[in-house]
DNA sequence: GGTTACATGTAACTAGTTACATGATTAG
DNA sequence: CTAATCATGTAACTAGTTACATGTAACC
């Protein structure tokens, strides 16, 4: 899971380790500053070929850097910045794009592992983009459908009142899940409709097209 | 966190591991049929002296039954029921009981958690059971003070739209907590009220009582 | 001069899943 | 007779947390 949210970060551009978990915090909700899960990714996902390092010095007489780099001068505050140590810079590789894509794709039953696809989604084509709301879409119903299936026996207030939230929330996240859906099929017949508009005006002279 | 639940179900009854996992599959929303966690924890809770197991024979020269069992011959069906093979029923002890308040009062900034100590927190002192949920709320009220502090900073659409659901979830999340917090305060009232009656009832003759 | 933030990492632990092994009983 | 359900368990794996170790540099 750890993977799909690195490789998906990595994606949007290079960043090191300490960076890396900043941004998985405000992307995973309330998730903890766990270095002791990142840091062991970010070498398993490097010894299988998905992403690669460089170390980056901090007072650099490196020039990797974009070629526009700040003058010398202010070198000590601008490019330094903020760093305590000799970072690891990540890249993601090939491999590691096409390994993102998979991950993107993959179940949907699982909540977490859900946010983070739809967090990335933007790296899917639209029809595997629709494919993996539809998949969640299945999910979500299969646990109403089972909601409904047994309801609850329980006669204790909190019990029952646990039981009406869930049933809310999967309500709630269905409609929310059904206006992304909606929104997909919204782009395509635009993009469908902009493609007959330019194909009905290179053959202006077709009289019918297709019915409905 | 298994502990919790299995404690929990076993305070209603005592119950064997199958049944068990099945009660834990309604309680936690979709939970794995996850034996390999389950049979585990039973051993770990029995070793800890938290509850202690009894060896059911499928086809009892077992007398341990309720007083009043039904005759010999529909045994086949009823007592036994079904029973591939003997089974073991675990009840919980004075030590587990205990256990189970601790566990019921911890934390609370563990949403699963917190569904299980919800579902459980009828055994719980009125006062105990409130502090429950005004740390579960305040930790909810820390989330949302986060999320307003740094809000998304991403315009792809799909990121947005899953902050924007997070926050309509934590909202709602709230409101309904607060509907639980009203009341427990309500009840309290009631019985305040109630003790009030009864105590103007006891002392006729007192003049003013507390003000307010 | 102490606290906070930057930066990387390890070890031990918590928590749960998947897949397997085994076998009895019951319903179709 | 075969599939489903009952019933208990183990082993290997996935996934993440907590606590620790280490050191720099900026902020007040």
């Amino acid at each position: 899971m750890l993977d799909l949210a690195v490789l998906g970060l990595l994606k949007e551009g290079d960043l090191h380790g300490y960076e890396l978990n900043k941004r998985l915090k405000s992307l995973v909700g309330g998730y903890a500053n766990s270095y002791g899960a990142l840091y062991p990714a970010l070498a398993r996902l490097e010894r299988r070929g998905w992403v690669s390092s460089t170390a980056v010095d901090p007072d650099p007489a490196g020039d990797e850097q974009a070629p526009g780099e700040p003058a010398r001068r202010n070198r000590r505050r601008s490019t330094r910045s903020k760093s305590g140590r000799t970072r690891k810079v990540y890249q993601i590789t090939e491999a590691g794009e096409d390994h993102l894509l998979e991950l993107l794709q993959e179940d949907a039953n699982n909540e977490r592992r859900f946010r983070l696809q739809l967090a990335f989604c933007r790296f899917l084509t639209p029809e595997r983009r629709l494919a993996l709301f539809e998949l969640r879409r299945a999910h979500l119903l299969s646990l109403q459908a089972m909601a409904r299936r047994d309801p609850v026996h329980s006669t204790d207030p909190y019990v029952r009142s646990l039981f009406q939230r869930d049933q809310e929330r999967r309500e709630h996240d269905l409609a929310w899940l059904d206006r992304l859906i909606a929104g997909e099929c919204a782009q395509r017949a635009e993009y469908r409709t902009h493609r007959t508009m330019i194909d009905a005006d290179r053959s202006a002279t077709d009289p019918g097209g297709q019915p409905q």
